[in-house]
DNA sequence: ACCCTTCTCCCCCGCGCGGCGGAGGCGGAT
DNA sequence: ATCCGCCTCCGCCGCGCGGGGGAGAAGGGT
């Protein structure tokens, strides 16, 4: 026997979400509905006695929310059940604390019966899972670092970008001169062509346009 | 009628594989394997042709790739399929990819028939999808910015705090003063104390201290 | 009561910084 | 041969910046 039932604890405040997600999965055979909980503390002790499968977690609950709960759950059980948190939309920052709190799965409350019950019966099964397009998002995020790159950028010199690194590593002119090799003068007249370029009246805000830009990305 | 057959196409150059694959969704009514291809090339032709569902892509495959693949098949069709990537290792940095070229999905060569199914079924009927370990790993990536806080973050007051912030916006003291609706002595006061704090010795180096530092999220 | 922190403001001083204009050499483009 | 961009260096000047030290008021903790 592969398939056991699959045991679900739900956590929601509004108890018709609630008996909307238990009439879905009820109508399965495979999955059970063995507690229900209406804030995120009542979910960290249902979840503590009835020890289930998988925890559909609203995010947004009274006292504790429900990726506190989460953080709580993942973090004091010893073979913790897999969560997923349900919210309404999906641009919603709790997509990332989510992820962070350890929750196995994100889904929308406008998503078709389908989908949630096939959805349950992955995460209980395997830590093979997918990703939505919020997820996807958040890579982008990551990616628009190297993407987006100013125009400013590009018209540096190759000295007035070494001068810059420099710069954004908090040394003074004269440091710079000596790591560089050349006299202050030269140094001075680097910073400005810099500051004429980035648009910064000093070398804070050039050192800022430095950043904004992504122009010390590989560097470190 | 809510669910036609999903049509899925495999892409992966290892014929076992491919065979495997067609074996388990053979296996489920409500699946249909209408094509396969062992090249990168040929997945895009063979998608451009079929118009299946989903699409099973390997990431490595000769001459062309399956992110790349995945790249021109969801850049150059009109109501593209759902990709879900295979690959064999979770750590892999193709995850990062996969996510990147937009496929709606991840999946371990090792996952169970079981959950292989289940996904596929997921992706086809659902833009509302879940995450793996290796997703969450890149969310915690992001999150390493706000972890590992430095120690002078909690030691700044209120008001230090509203100066840092300020000098990063690359304000000059009279601006911040005027800003902050008090004196510019009082300003210097509050700059003295930041760089202090911070070990810099300029304001430069103290604007660079809070990037670093990840001081200036949730600002912008 | 006392102390400590925080916020507020003041003085003076030295200096690095940035703006100004100028100049010489060197390489590539035409 | 000419022009232009880049790198190199020089002076002068004003000012914002940072160091040093001090001081008063308000609030909280003991």
């Amino acid at each position: 026997m592969t398939s056991p039932t699959i045991r679900v604890v739900l956590a929601d405040d509004e108890r018709m979400v609630r008996t909307a997600l238990r009439a879905i999965l009820a109508a399965e055979p495979d999955l059970e509905v063995v507690g229900e909980a209406a804030t995120g503390a009542e979910a960290v002790s249902v979840v503590r006695e009835l020890r289930p499968d998988v925890v559909l977690m609203d995010v947004r609950m009274p006292e504790v929310g429900g990726i506190r709960a989460t953080e709580q759950i993942l973090g004091t059980l010893d073979a913790p059940p897999r969560v997923v948190v349900v919210t309404t939309f999906e641009n919603d920052a709790y997509v990332y604390e989510a992820l962070r709190a350890g929750a196995s799965g994100f889904l929308l409350k406008r998503a078709e019966a389908d989908a949630l019950v096939q959805a349950v019966r992955l995460v209980a099964r395997s830590d093979t899972l997918l990703f939505p397009a919020a997820v996807r998002a958040l890579a982008m995020e990551h990616a628009r670092a190297k993407t987006a790159p100013p125009p400013w950028v590009a018209r540096l010199t190759v000295r007035e970008g070494e001068v810059l690194r420099l710069m954004a590593g908090g040394l003074t002119n004269g440091e710079i001169a000596g790591r560089m090799g050349v006299g202050a003068a030269t140094v001075k007249s680097h910073v400005a062509a810099v500051l004429a370029k980035t648009g910064a009246r000093d070398r804070t805000q050039a050192v800022i346009a430095a950043y904004e830009a992504g122009f010390l990305k590989g560097w470190a």
